[in-house]
DNA sequence: CTGTTAGCGCATTCAA
DNA sequence: TTGAATGCGCTAACAG
């Protein structure tokens, strides 16, 4: 049983296949409720599916949006947020696709170009250079990045980290050939903070994640004595910062206080217990929707069901501070 | 500037738009040398770019390979292997694109056939109704996930956790709402090894990933106060169990021994660190390249580069065995 | 041997 | 409501 056109359809509802397509693209109040419903029995009958092909081929752009996911490690957030993301824009007709960006960009873009997607959404992984070759080529180019949020989650962080008393501050990113995505801005975002608490702006450590690596990065600062606060780019990183206190012999919270983004499970599983945000990501999903719909000239999605009460952003409060 | 069509290349180039297609696609033996060149100049100049769409209509189906992942959690092994992957399938003119397989599969089936892609790699997600869906629609379906290296890694994890004699086996599955894909080989693996050792098969407990769940999950197994060996389906379920066997007072690797898979750099980061197992994915894409090839009865892609000498699997002790 | 003509596949939209 | 044209690439059949 091969795939039905809408010429099949047009047949079998006895009507012309312009008839079927005004009907199924909304334009059909000028056609009588009759016809309506002999299309409509026949797309039932015959489980009708528009090709994607030739929808593509008469708009010049596919119905696909492609999710431009950097290569770094991500949880259950992420998935869940592409998860609702998905569903959002199927109510404007379009079909979420991911890309994992590799390590090596190059190649990327001409592998969208090849796509022709509607849309791109890009979490802070493209270079301006690309990002002006797919707005030129008529692809549109979304920011899924946060910045205010990210920088919300830094300031969080300092607020966590300081709990006990001022100490030195300290900034933890990620070093890894992935790319640090959202690290400049929650850098940002701790160090906005200190400075509205009269403090210097925090010093910056890349932090591998393996246990003698991280000793080593973390060496300089535990050297200095002094108790320090470290606002972590995410649980990861947090992890192994209380790796190398633990191999320098410091004790958590009382002389390094620490704290992590993503409240993931094995940070919750571990002794020391740690310090968290959790990151609500229904809050920039709305917005996303909505600014596709915009950017696509598409009727606007629905307004999120979900009530906005949730805060976008939660300590959560372990036993690292 | 819009993208330029092969009439376009035709035109530039002085040909018919015939001999573009047959030259771009292999079929160019017998045109001239120079007509060839001709061509190859204009595609340069042009960026010419053959439309998806123009090429999807006459094929019947699209270039997308659809990539389904599991709604569970994944780390960077799985993103390196859709990243090579990617490299692989796209020596033969195809595409991968992810597809997050939500916990509702309702309407999964439905997205792929909307896609009409040329292949789906499932993980072992789809039921199998939506199997024969897709394959009935011409779609080629192979599946990803390795029943042999998820039984070896089983093998494995009972090798690793009864290192210190034998003792009271157990396997730890994933107690989450997300499906546990790979965890049915893994324990067929576990029990297999334990019956060439004469003994019998590991009892199954489901853990949560949070302290009081796992505790809870795991308390009638730390009752009975015998050893206890205890294989993981993977890294984060045997950070629960760790979690849980503090909170029940019993020592590791002393009472209890604990493996999991994957390698994860948390799980090196931790006090013990943990005794894992790490798969190898190159092995398994060399495969599901061949079979892409073959499905599709496309050349076949050219044997991979990489030396196939490094072990799939590679046990890496701990400190919890 | 070298290359072209003509028509297909599918949905959309303008003009009638 | 509909016929006809459009967009793009592929290929069987055919001509020089």
């Amino acid at each position: 049983m091969t795939e039905a056109t809408s010429a099949d359809v047009a047949r079998l509802a006895g009507v012309s296949r312009a008839t079927v397509s005004h009907i199924l693209n909304g334009r059909g109040q000028r056609f009588t409720a009759a016809t309506h419903e002999k299309v409509r029995r026949a797309v039932e009958e015959l489980h009708y599916r528009p090709s994607p092909a030739g929808r593509a081929l008469v708009r010049g752009r596919s119905d696909l949006v492609v999710a431009l996911i950097p290569y770094t490690t991500f949880g259950t957030n992420l998935q869940d947020a592409i998860d609702r993301l998905s569903a959002e824009v199927a109510t404007i007709g379009l079909k979420v696709v991911v890309r994992l960006a590799g390590p090596d960009l190059t190649g990327t873009v001409e592998a969208l170009l090849d796509l022709r997607p509607a849309a791109v959404l890009d979490w802070d992984t493209l270079p301006a250079a690309d990002r002006d070759t797919l707005r030129t080529a008529g692809v549109a180019l979304i920011d899924a990045a946060s910045t205010r949020l990210n920088q919300d989650a830094g300031r969080l962080l300092t607020v966590a980290v300081l709990a006990r008393g001022p100490r030195t501050l300290l900034y933890a990113a990620l070093l890894d050939t992935r790319s640090d995505i959202f690290g400049p801005d929650r850098y940002a975002g701790m160090a906005a903070e200190a400075a509205d608490r009269g403090l210097p702006a925090p010093d910056l450590v890349a932090v591998p994640l393996d246990p003698a690596g991280a000793a080593v990065a973390l060496q300089p600062h535990f050297a200095a004595g002094t108790p320090l606060a470290i606002g972590c780019y995410n649980d990861e990183v947090a992890i192994a910062v209380l790796s190398a206190a633990r191999t320098h012999g410091r004790t958590v919270p009382a002389e390094v206080t620490v704290a992590g983004v993503d409240h993931t499970p094995v940070g919750q599983l571990i002794t020391p217990r740690l310090t968290t945000i959790r990151v609500d990501s229904s809050h920039l999903l709305g917005t996303t929707a909505r600014l596709l719909a915009d950017a696509l000239q598409a009727p606007a999605p629905s307004p999120p069901v979900t009530a906005p009460t949730q805060p976008a952003l939660r300590l959560i409060p372990g036993e690292t501070t």
